[in-house]
DNA sequence: CCTTGACCTTCCCATCATTGGAACCCCCAT
DNA sequence: ATGGGGGTTCCAATGATGGGAAGGTCAAGG
């Protein structure tokens, strides 16, 4: 099948395909004659693990070792649950983080009267003090 | 005082102030006849307005926004708010997609050996069903 | 006065994953 | 044979930031 049906069917676009090639995450696909892209349902199979990788967060270079260790038949389960346990630590980082920010906004927001006068918490909360010379009058 | 004295009373690197500078959400600063820039005291307030902003996940754009509202000394607070509570969705609405994968990943790794076998629930999870022809025998 | 080192300037490149477009070629159905 | 819907490559852009090169400037010290 060509490019766009194997992309379809693994729920990527074929500029992606094509990136994936380029960057060698997956083989150079078989060509026609005429320089088109050949897959197998073999390939879709390859196209939809690293799609579902993605969706589950993993970077480009996290989901190249995922497919070494999917090919390779005598992995440890050691290796790939390192990897991933790797990569829980690293989503619940970032959710810390922004879970700190929202939580701090939140805070702000419930003191703002958000009417139509302009006293605000939030810009005072921001700016960290006293209003600039720009504010004086 | 100068662009790497400022930048660092504000906490950001000169870089970025150069940055900011050319797309606009601060005005250019004066030069010396050298060309070197200079920076007064509210200019370090500004920078530091944006580095507090950025450090709540506010972007460029919407700093801009957060800017000319707090420039703008007859502003409503209700905008204020209004921009904080869209962030504070766009934030939320990250987490809660983050939070998804991590609580995948952890129910994966959960029931995954991690020794030196080679059966990985992550793996079989990712891959979707039956191994492809490569992991045939 | 001249050197040295720290600072400044602009400009280009790289990141990460993805999308968009231009220019061109190919295949199939009408 | 023609038109439309593929495919191909290459280049550019995104957002926010870091890195570095090449060259100008300033202040302190020999």
């Amino acid at each position: 099948m060509n490019i766009g049906t194997a992309a379809k069917a693994a729920g990527i676009s074929a500029k992606m395909v094509r990136y994936y090639e380029s960057i060698g995450l997956i083989d150079p696909a078989v060509r026609t004659e005429a320089g088109y892209r050949v897959y197998s349902d073999n390939d879709v199979h390859m196209l939809r693990f690293i799609r579902r990788s993605r969706d589950l967060g993993f970077s480009i270079e996290q989901i190249g070792k995922l497919i070494a260790l999917w090919k390779d038949r005598s992995r440890a389960s050691a290796e790939v649950k390192a990897l991933a346990v790797e990569h829980i630590a690293e989503l619940r980082a970032k959710i810390e983080e922004l879970d700190a920010m929202a939580r701090t906004l939140e805070h702000l927001a419930a003191n703002c009267h958000g009417d139509g006068r302009p006293d605000c918490p939030i810009l005072e909360d921001i700016a960290g003090g006293p209003a600039p010379d720009c504010h004086k009058h």
